[in-house]
RNA sequence: GGGCGAUUAGCUCAGCGGUAGAGCGCUUGCCUUACAAGCAAGAUGUCACUGGUUCGAGUCCAGUAUCGCCCACCA
């Protein structure tokens, strides 16, 4: 036990041992029938693709230090880990490395593609978790969960039967962001907006009964007029209100097309007639069902025109692009052709522009589970955003909310359990023909019963947006739809802790989901944390290449480093953070600054370690209250009314200035001014008071400060209780402050003391006093005589004094530097030649500040209106200033003229 | 076009009614037996701008500007 520790903290050697540690002796395993309030989070499952990013480190790290803390406060806590299979990101993947060989996926077929997806995952999976133990994240490992395990594979299954049930699955017609490339169905969230250098090309379309006329209408996707079905104008546009109700000829098809009016058109934009392809645009979209307007749809799955788009059938559809440009200039009906920026929205992983498709897609009805969220968030503020203004977003959301297209035309995944029904080899055409079940024999025996005995079954080969079955994870990964142990123990939810970017993708789904199938909001308040941004402030993206690695942070720095650094260098309340970094050098500063406190506590421990004789802090035993001496007393105060500020930033979620608060009472009341205090004492051996303090606040420091920086304080606390391993920091008890140790009174002397000292410490610089010499000096106070008496030789040791008067008139003597603390004059007497000009100047330059203040505070206090007005304390606070700066005054004027 | 944030020391950020703080950086002096990843001392700010509320405003209100994000996007 006693080898001497090292000077420098290492943490590559001690975080791998402790990680190692926890998981192995499973001090995170949840034990539902233990005693203690549930505190129950899941973690929201990384993709299995890639690595760890800055953000995950980040958003990860702030619950932890929740989860941490609760636990050590006695709470029954269950945090479970997981991964998202994702869908799109490993078809994304997979496909890619397919490309490489010059295969696609449907060379080689649904089952060998969803052989390599699970091999894939499972190296994958093992990755990520690696990196989220590398983070020391107390997650319970046993608990680990994937978004397609059996277990939650059956609650994917159960959850979309129930809602088939219940009537809110439909198949539908609708526009879908389709991905050419990939031939799938995308969400907005998989559609990146890029900001292109594009054409505006202006058409003619002549009227019907006189094409001579003709009305001019805009588009930058000049293909899609094969699909044209009207043209729109506003109903108030005096231009064409005499043309509502005729028809023009659409060119190329010749096909005729009404002229409508609906109040989405702009008339002020371009010529104020809109050409309208329902079947692909969102916009013409709605105007076509208002109007019941045909919806053409004009391409293939591919993005080759189809039939309907002869002749250009088979054309891809840039290439139709430039034909029917090519078209309409030689038939005289280009008007124009301007170039225009717009932004194109792209297929994130096909890379191409995404093309709103009509297709039949299958759609969730949440328009009763939005309305069922809203009611309770407005009226119970349910879930609980932190930072509140959060709720406006999702309940915004909330309002428009619209079908969602819950299948894509991908493998990887939860396949959708439907099948539709064949009768004679024939789909029936009815698109709600189809029966959901469980099983493959349920859905047998419900399509007897509805289509007769001779009926076959063909599954549906979609899977379901991932979305899906994620936004069941608060409940699947508990066992649901089986009431479990952990479902009862642990269902709700206590806390969900994520970024803002996914309020509507998966947040909103999980309540959604949540309350309609187990009747309960899955979780109580929602912690939104913000970005980080890189050194630039800006997002970091892929696209971008700015992001900066979290693993290469931990390798130079270490784990509690870059937790350290992530909450407390660079967090706001629920802010976006950024992070400061060179990219040349690969250090970011702020890491550092977290090392180097790191390295502080390592340090301070080990004076700590040097001076316990080998004893430990419960062999040591509390101190006698008798014995303690005001140093004691006051870091026991610090101490308390700190761990008192520290519990309340936890409670409300302000990780950031907890860490604050504990830095300050570490690195400057603990190590600075205690340690520092107690040192002449510890020359004693047999002095056990310091030695009892100093062991008992150490030991209360490590447990505050264990939710931020796990691995350095489980090392060092290891060692100070001699734990041996037995047990860990991290399942004691979180220290609880005792308000009767906690002394303000005490804590403003120290404050006076320590501007003594430093007063003289800067005298001392000022009059050239070698910095090992110890001088005389004299202190002489009126009102706080009896302050410093009993801390005058805490002055003494810390500010070498050799010889410290403490009086309550000041003697007349000439040769010497003059400073004050409050109404406390400090004179430095001075041997030999002094350089009477420096001490003129520095005496004047005092003075000057100190006038400044006092007429500032002295016209305050003139003014009749602050007099009358202000709360007594306030007035009383200045008017006491107001005096110590007059004496202050004095002193120093009086100290000017002895120099004169 | 709507909504939301940010704007405080050279840099990154705290403070959110009583007259400005931290870390990094900078200056000076120290290898003082826990720590040079350190110790001591020091310099640095019309708290974006304009009004308002108030005895008193980085701090509350309104507006302006700049930057950023989200949503909706004019074909």
């Amino acid at each position: 036990m006693s080898e001497p520790l090292p000077p420098v903290y290492d943490p590559f050697l001690t975080e791998p041992k402790w990680q190692q540690f926890w998981q192995e002796k499973g001090f995170y395993q949840a034990d539902p029938r233990a005693p203690g309030e549930s505190f129950s989070m899941v973690l929201p499952p990384p993709n299995v693709t890639g690595n760890l990013h800055m953000g995950h480190a980040f958003s990860f790290t702030l619950p932890d230090v929740i989860v941490r803390y609760k636990r050590m406060r006695g709470w029954n806590v269950v945090w479970v880990p997981g991964t998202d299979h994702a869908s799109i990101a490993v078809h994304t993947v997979l496909e890619k490395q397919l490309r490489q060989e010059g295969k696609t996926r449907f060379d080689i077929g649904r089952e060998a593609f969803l052989e390599k997806a699970w091999a894939w995952k499972e190296y994958s999976q093992g990755t990520i978790i690696g990196q989220l133990q590398r983070l020391g994240l107390s997650l319970d490992w046993s608990r680990l969960r994937f978004t397609m395990d059996p277990g939650l594979n059956r609650a994917v299954i159960a959850a979309f039967v129930r809602l088939a049930e219940a009537g809110l699955i439909y198949r539908g017609e609708y526009l879908v962001n389709w991905c050419p490339a990939t031939q799938s169905a995308v969400s907005d969230i998989e559609v990146d907006d890029r900001e292109v250098q594009g054409s505006l090309w202006h058409f003619r379309y002549p009227l019907t009964e006189d094409p001579s006329q003709y009305v001019v209408v805009a588009t930058t996707r000049p293909e899609t007029m094969l699909g044209d079905t009207a043209v729109a104008v506003h109903p108030e546009d005096e231009r064409y209100r005499h043309w509502i109700g005729k028809t023009v000829t659409l060119p190329l098809k010749n096909r005729q097309i009404p002229i409508i009016a609906d109040p989405y058109v702009d008339p002020s934009f371009g010529s104020g007639c809109v050409k309208i392809t329902p079947a692909h645009d969102h916009n013409d979209f709605e105007i076509g069902k208002r109007h019941h307007l045909p919806m053409i749809n004009i391409l293939n799955p591919d993005g080759t025109i189809n039939e309907a788009g002869d002749p250009l059938t088979g054309l891809d559809r840039f290439v139709a692009r430039q034909r029917v440009v090519a078209w309409f200039a030689e038939h005289g009906l280009l008007e124009k052709v301007e170039p225009y920026t717009h932004t194109v929205p792209y297929s994130d992983r096909g890379g191409v522009p995404v093309e709103p498709l009509l297709s039949i897609q299958w759609f969730c009805d949440v328009s009763g589970m939005a309305r069922a969220c809203l009611q309770a968030s407005v009226e119970d503020n349910s879930p609980r955003f932190i930072p509140e203004r959060w709720t406006k977003v999702y309940t915004g959301w909330l309002e428009k909310i619209k079908p969602w297209c819950i299948s894509r035309q991908l493998w990887w995944g939860h396949q959708i359990p439907a099948w539709y029904p064949i009768i004679d080899g024939q789909r029936l055409p009815d698109p709600q023909a189809f029966v959901v079940a469980e099983t493959e024999e349920q859905a047998y025996e419900k399509a007897r019963q509805k289509y007769g005995q001779d009926v076959t079954l063909e599954r549906d080969p979609d899977v379901l947006d991932t979305w899906f079955s994620s936004g069941l994870w608060p409940f699947s990964t508990l066992g649901w739809p089986d009431e479990t142990e952990d479902y009862q123990r642990y269902y709700p939810n206590s806390l969900m802790s994520t970024g803002f970017d996914i309020i509507f993708f998966w947040v909103a789904r999980m309540t959604m989901l949540g309350t309609y199938l187990t009747g309960k909001m899955p979780f109580k308040d929602v912690y939104i944390n913000g970005l980080v941004r890189d050194e630039l402030g800006q997002k970091m993206s892929k696209t971008k290449g700015n992001g900066i690695d979290p693993l290469e942070l931990l390798d130079t720095y270490g784990t509690d480093a870059l937790r350290y650094a992530l909450i407390k260098e660079v967090i706001g309340a629920g802010q976006d953070i950024r992070l400061p970094y060179d990219r040349t050098s690969k250090t970011s500063s702020a890491v550092e600054a977290a090392r180097n406190f790191a390295n502080k506590i390592w340090n301070a421990s080990r004076f700590v370690l040097l001076n316990l004789q080998d004893k430990t802090p419960q062999s040591w035993g509390s101190p006698d209250p008798s014995w303690l001496e005001p140093a004691d007393r006051w870091i026991l105060s610090r101490l308390h009314s700190c761990a008192t500020q520290v519990i309340e930033t936890l409670e409300t979620y302000h990780m950031g200035e907890g860490a604050r608060l504990l830095y300050s009472l570490i690195w400057d009341d603990f190590c600075d001014w205690y340690i520092e205090l107690v040192k002449p004492r510890l020359r004693d051996p047999d002095q056990a008071t310091p030695r009892q303090v100093l062991a008992c606040v150490l030991e209360q420091i490590l447990a505050l400060l264990h939710p931020w920086m796990p691995h350095i304080t489980e090392e060092i606390w290891q060692r100070l209780t001699q734990a041996n391993q037995t047990t860990s920091l991290s399942v004691q008890a979180y220290p609880q402050p005792d308000a009767t140790l906690i002394n303000p009174a005490l804590e403003q002397d120290f404050a006076l003391m320590i501007q003594v000292i430093r007063t003289i410490r800067n005298l001392r610089i000022e009059a050239g006093i070698p910095p090992g010499a110890k001088v005389p000096v004299i202190v002489q106070t009126h009102e706080h005589l009896s302050t410093l008496r009993p801390l005058q030789s805490y002055i003494q040791d810390l500010a070498k004094v050799s010889e410290l008067s403490l009086v309550a008139e000041a003697p007349s003597v000439s040769q010497v530097a003059v400073g004050v603390a409050g109404s406390v004059q400090i004179l430095l007497p001075l041997q030999g030649i002094v350089d009477v000009g420096s001490l003129q100047r520095k005496l004047e330059k005092d003075l000057e500040k100190i006038h400044k203040e006092i007429s500032s505070i002295q016209s305050r206090l003139d003014n009749p209106n602050f007099v009358g007005k202000a709360p007594p304390e306030i007035l009383e606070k200045n008017r006491h200033q107001l005096s110590e700066l007059q004496q202050q005054a004095a002193i120093l004027q009086q100290r000017l003229h002895h120099l004169q």
